[in-house]
Formats: C-alpha cells, structure tokens, sequence
RNA sequence: GUGGCUGUAGCUCAAUAGGCAGAGCACCGCACUGUGGAUGCGGCUGUUGAGGGUUCAAGUCCCUUCAGCCACCCCA
C-alpha cells in the first residue's frame, strides 16, 4: 500500500458510486422542477464573516475548514448553503421576482469527526421558497420532502416528517413562565430527551437549566400532547394544505421537534426513518431574519437541506436503491477481430454512434473470447462481430449476451435490432 | 475534542502458547488459434497500515502514529 490516502472523511466516487450519487441529483432536478423550483449554486469558497455572523468565529473555525489566503483573508469552505443563498438574495434583492423558487445540489465541508451517516465532504440538496410568509409556503417545502421519499421509494409507514413550529413551543414556554432568555437551553433539553433516561433528563432540566419543578412538569405535559398542534392556527393551516397537497399520509406533529439552528423562527421539520435508526434524513424550516442578517431588507423565506449520505444508507436498509446495472445501462461492444477487419469495426461503431446507440469499440486487436468476456464483465446487452466473413459479404454478426443467441444481419438493421435488446433507462 | 473496536494478497478472511505468511474469490494463461458467465489444469500476487522497541526469532508482545468503524460531543 504505497498510494498516498485520501483525505480523512473524504470519499471516492469510482463510478460505482457515482452512479448512485447522479440517480439522487437527477431525481432531486426531477422533484424540484415539478414544483417550478430553478437551479443555482453558490461558491465553495466563502469568507468566514458570513458564518461567523451567525454561529460566532470560534465555532467556524471549529467546526468548518478555515485557511487564510495568500492575502491574509480568511477563507472558509462552505459547510451549508443557507448563508450563501441568503448573500446572493440580498445582493440582488431588488432585480429578483418573488417568490423565488430555488434549488441546488453540491458539496459541502464540515471539520467534524467521520462516523456513520457523517464525512467531512458530503453532498446536500437545498431548496427554498424566498419571499413568501405563510404556512401554505411552509407545506409547498414540506411536500416537496414528501414526494421526495415517494419517488425513491419509500413508504410512509418507513419514513415520516416530523414537523412542529417555533412559535407555538415558544408561546407554550412563555405560558409557563420560562423567560426569553432560557428558552434556547429548553430547546436544548427537548431535543435531547430521547437521548437520556427519564432520569438523568430530569436532573439535566432541574439543575443544568434550571427550571423550576411545575416548569420542568409543564414541558413533559407540552411533549405528551399530541393535539397541541390545533392551538396554533399557522399548524392546522399547514396540515390542511399538505392533505390538499396529497401527502398527509407521510407527515405528522410532532412535538420534540424544534431543530438546533437558531435561525429558525416558526415552521421546523424533519425527516427521520420509521425505527429510529438513523439521524435526520432532512431538515429544516422557516427563516425570517436571514435576509438581513446579511444585510438585506427582512425577507421571509422556508427551505430545508438534504444530505446525501443519511439518504443514502436509509435507502439501502430498504434496498430502494436501483442495482449498478440499471443505473447505468451498458453500451454495445463493438469487437474487433483483426488487424485487416479493425476498421470495419471502427466504421460500424461510427453508424452506431451516428444512430444514437452508446457504443464501445475494443481498443486493439485480441481473442474473440477474451473480448466477449469483457462485454459481458461491463454488463453490456449486446456484441458486435464483424470477422472476415461478414466483411467480405458487407454484414454483421449480432450476439445477444443475455440470451446467448446470435444473429447475421445487414449493417443498415443493426441500430433497429440493437435497439431492442437494450435494457430499459431507468428514471 | 473524549473513549472503545479493527487494520494481513486486488477483495473477504485464516495463521495453535512468539517458530518458514496461507485459503477462497478475483486476475492471467491453457484445454478452446471465429464466440462470454460453467468446468478442469497451471500461474501471479504481500515492506502483515506506518515507525520504533523487547526477543535467538514478532502478523502475534510493548510504545508511538495514521486510517476506518462505533459511541460521546456537535449537527448548519
């Protein structure tokens, strides 16, 4: 093992991979589009004031890859695309047409310790609806997620949205008494109550927050009551639009959901497998101050990112992952058979390119044998044999590698023939 | 950043109590000089993750380091 490694918590695309990755990008672009959403990006690089204005600096440098450039700025791989969107928005905010519609799938970089579900180098899916402010917008971002999991496959009985708002849990803490300023460490402790036995939360919520003991009761009846969500007008609105929307079946209230971000300010949701056994699929939520938290004029918007490696090993536990093969359908074998035939070869691959048909000529002259296992080792449906034989009489043989059987055909056939023995492109 | 487990051939893994590094798969060749996945025969493959130490002798024991996995932390 001489090769120098790859970088910790970074991972190779061989195209094995790969083609897994480009099937949840196109059915991603396939989603998006069918709500109206457009395509952008950002850069991957960015200065640190843009994260750091919203995490503080020490956490940036952290938690994300910082360097200074050679002009000494501080330079950050983007570890999310919020804070990007939100620059390019506010930059522009008066060219724009709202609401926007925006979508976008790239890297991100986080410094963070590789495990399960987490690398340092990831791949993430961000939508947003920007410049709209109302619970029916929050359900558009909410369904998009949900006809999401329906188009890869999975079922609502595996998968489900979770979604809860801010401002009702705030408005319940409030009735509480819980001041202002308390209130992100109870986001905190309801986050983390699945996390801890029922006792050690209680010791965590009396003594590390702080609350008082009818508080702490307070927060377990807010947690136990399924119904909540009818107190708050902004959560029947939003459940009313996401049945009209046609996936009410794949979401659901839940009260322990309030999302870490503090940027969130009523909406939040998230995706997570039926068991439990993995972390967020998706998350996110509504966002009123990201705008001009970055300079704009307050603009309201909702989104939610999606990475792809939770997603990933989520679709694999209920095998909803098309096999290699059908990700990636292989070309025609072109052989070639001689020094004399090689460029009969060469001109019927040409046809057969001409024609549309993915082709693979064999690059030098070799066994017949040795060239048809390699047809059938790259998983393609067909070979093409043009001997001496069928050069002198101006046709072609056709192997059906699937059916074992062949076929001597005219050359100007063979695209029509061919074509049927491809497999089916899948979505 | 903290702790645990694991690193041996291209891959999956063996190797009694320290005692000559092995098997299966894969690959290559031949049987089969115009026909692939089968079968048979033959063949190739290693700084045992890296560095140091103990020992007559280290894959094995000790130290250091790197990586992967898992849990914690965090989660944009």
């Amino acid at each position: 093992m001489k090769t120098i490694p790859s970088v910790k918590g970074t991972r190779d695309f061989y195209p094995e991979q790969m083609r897994v990755r480009s099937w949840l990008y196109r059915t991603m672009g396939r989603v998006s589009t069918l709500f109206g959403y457009e395509e952008y990006d950002g850069p991957f690089l960015e200065y640190m004031q843009l994260y750091a204005a919203k995490s503080g600096e020490e956490l940036v440098k952290e938690q994300a890859f910082v360097f200074q450039d050679r002009g000494g700025e501080w330079i950050t791989l983007r570890p999310e695309l919020t804070p990007s969107l939100a620059r390019m928005v506010a930059q522009k905010q008066r060219q724009l047409t709202y609401p926007l519609r925006w979508w976008s799938f790239g890297p991100m970089w986080r410094y963070e310790r590789p495990q399960k579900g987490r690398s340092r180098e990831f791949f993430q899916w961000n939508i947003d609806l920007i410049g709209a402010n109302s619970p029916e917008a929050d359900a558009e971002l909410v369904a998009i997620g949900a006809v999401f999991l329906r188009e890869v496959g999975l079922e609502p009985s595996e998968v489900q949205i979770l979604v809860n708002n801010r401002r009702l849990v705030d408005a319940q803490l409030e009735m509480l008494g819980i001041p202002g300023e308390q209130r992100p460490a109870v986001l905190r402790l309801i986050d983390r109550r699945d996390k801890m036995s029922p006792q050690a939360w209680e010791a965590y919520a009396l003594e590390t927050v702080g609350l008082e003991q009818t508080q702490f009761a307070g927060v377990r009846v807010m947690l136990e009551n399924a119904a909540l969500w009818e107190q708050s007008e902004e959560l029947v609105r939003l459940f009313k639009a996401l049945e009209a929307l046609g996936v009410g079946e794949y979401v659901r209230y839940a009260p322990e959901i309030v999302r870490g971000l503090d940027y969130y300010t009523g909406t939040v949701f998230e995706a997570r497998d039926a068991d439990g056994e993995f972390r967020a699929i998706l998350g996110g939520g509504r966002y009123d101050n990201l705008v001009a938290a970055v300079g704009g004029t307050p603009l309201a918007g909702v989104g939610f990112a999606m990475g792809d490696m939770v997603i990933t090993l989520v679709l694999q536990k209920f095998g909803r992952i098309p096999s290699a093969e059908e990700l990636a359908p292989a070309p025609v074998l072109v052989t070639v058979f001689d020094a004399e035939t090689q460029y009969e070869s060469m001109a019927v691959a040409t046809e057969l390119r001409a024609a549309g048909i993915p082709t693979a000529l064999y690059p030098e002259v070799a066994k017949l044998g040795k060239q048809l296992k390699h047809a059938s080792r790259i998983g393609a449906p067909a070979a093409v044999i043009i001997g001496p034989d069928e050069a002198a009489a101006g046709v072609v043989t056709i192997k059906d590698l699937v059916h074992r059987t062949q076929q001597t055909v005219s050359r100007q056939d063979l695209p029509a023939i061919l074509r049927t023995l491809r497999p089916e492109n899948p979505a």
